[in-house]
DNA sequence: GCGCCCCTGTCAATGGCATTGACAACGTGA
DNA sequence: TCACGTTGTCAATGCCATTGACAGGGGCGC
């Protein structure tokens, strides 16, 4: 393992940085958020380094290693930007609702990363301390302590799954896309009335949906925190 | 030289079935289920079938068009697996835990190609008539139209991205898996117990559900129709 | 100060992938 | 009979991750 790469901002060299770890990361995050950056590939990465692609492997084993640290900046990234909000100001419904979101929003803004590191871990110091604390929350609110961890995986792993189908649609050629929009747009178009009344009726709301991910995210959100709120409520009435 | 990849054109032919649309699909259905068919390529699919690979083009555009009709297959699939379950006789809830279930089981069956399908969808005929079906027990059970075409999208929403967030990890090379095993493993040993007292006392919970995918999903399930009812039970009441 | 070796980066090559275009066999309808 | 469309094959292209051989340079033991 190469020890941490020295400083090297001396002189007034116009080479440009030396690579390390995180340089390669910042690159990689880099690529992810570029419009055109539909995909994380060693090529491309080399050229937003100004190397040779193959260079990469020498701060990193494979491909898999260069995503897990992506998934600890990822993660680090969304803790940090709940880091001033207080659950006890916002109240936990509010609060489990900003985690869900900031998370959703750090991993959508590089769909290219996303769809690799969503279903991974890095299990970094910064996600066990967010983990303490949402379970915290939970269990401020209520919960005993297992059931605020099962219910902090279930939060964090919709959250994880619904932003790594968002962002997989997302990367689809357009071309497939439009495949999938016609698709329901012509079903929808040639549905017999009398044989589906209510979809006929909710046709248009459906259509919207179909287009709308954060929408549907939104929706199966607060339907999964009404969830433990009844849960907590039904507690709280049988302690009673 | 083309030799005679059909031994007589007809007659007693034996040699394979000539190709078609059907024929491919079946054969892709099979890769998918295969415990070593960790991927769906046009290569695995010549040789499951006795052909070139790329005499598949002359069946399907491209791949991603296999991919749709595959889609479609798998949730007519799904569908059917529901037909003899009449909602009345199981209540709604159950009913749609089971729609559930049985998609999840689907594609988890084949997870090559979950993960490609999952994010896609063919607007089947059937598909149709199972959301149909799936709108009239919410809007039965006391949602308006409109919401439970919402609900209806949210369940589906749901289950599909939990499916592929489950169909990606079993897909990655077991190598791989192990680092993030590994990471859990090491993080949960060495945490100060002081400092984080609630993951702590519940780090076994955390470790079984990190192998358990199936369980975060049920638990999670859980929490969304608890949702659904509180909403239902919010209406009657108010309509009270 | 000298030389050696490891760290870093480069280059060429390998094997897998989807896709394309040219070509060959076959059967059909004019 | 013959031209043509359909189906299958083959060779080639371009992108991908990964590897092994090679080269410069800086630090460390001497």
């Amino acid at each position: 393992m190469p020890r941490a790469a020295t400083e090297s901002p001396k002189g007034g060299s116009r080479r440009r940085a030396a690579l390390s770890r995180e340089v390669i990361i910042e690159a990689a995050l880099n690529i992810g958020s570029k419009e055109g950056g539909s995909a994380l590939t060693f090529s491309r990465l080399g050229k937003e380094l100004g190397a040779d692609p193959t260079s990469v492997y020498r701060h990193f084993r494979d491909k898999d290693e260069l995503v897990v640290a992506l998934t600890d900046r990822m993660v680090t990234e969304s803790v940090e930007r709940m880091a001033g909000v207080e659950p006890d100001a916002v109240g936990w419904r509010e609060w489990l609702r900003r985690v869900a979101h900031s998370i959703r929003s750090v991993y959508l803004d590089r769909p290219a990363i996303a769809v690799l590191a969503a279903s991974r871990t890095a299990a970094s110091k910064s996600e066990t301390e967010s983990v303490e604390r949402i379970i915290g929350v939970l269990h401020g609110a209520g919960l005993p302590v297992v059931e605020a961890a099962e219910v902090y995986r279930a939060l964090v792993d919709l959250t994880l799954a619904f932003t790594q189908y968002s962002a997989a649609w997302s990367l689809l050629d357009p071309e497939y896309q439009s495949r999938d929009e016609q698709a329901w747009a012509v079903g929808y178009a040639t549905l017999p009335a009398e044989r589906f009344p209510l979809v006929h009726a909710s046709a248009a709301r459906l259509l919207e949906l179909t287009r709308d991910d954060a929408a549907v995210f939104e929706y199966t959100l607060g339907l999964f925190l009404d969830g433990v709120q009844a849960r907590l409520a039904g507690r709280q009435g049988s302690a009673t």
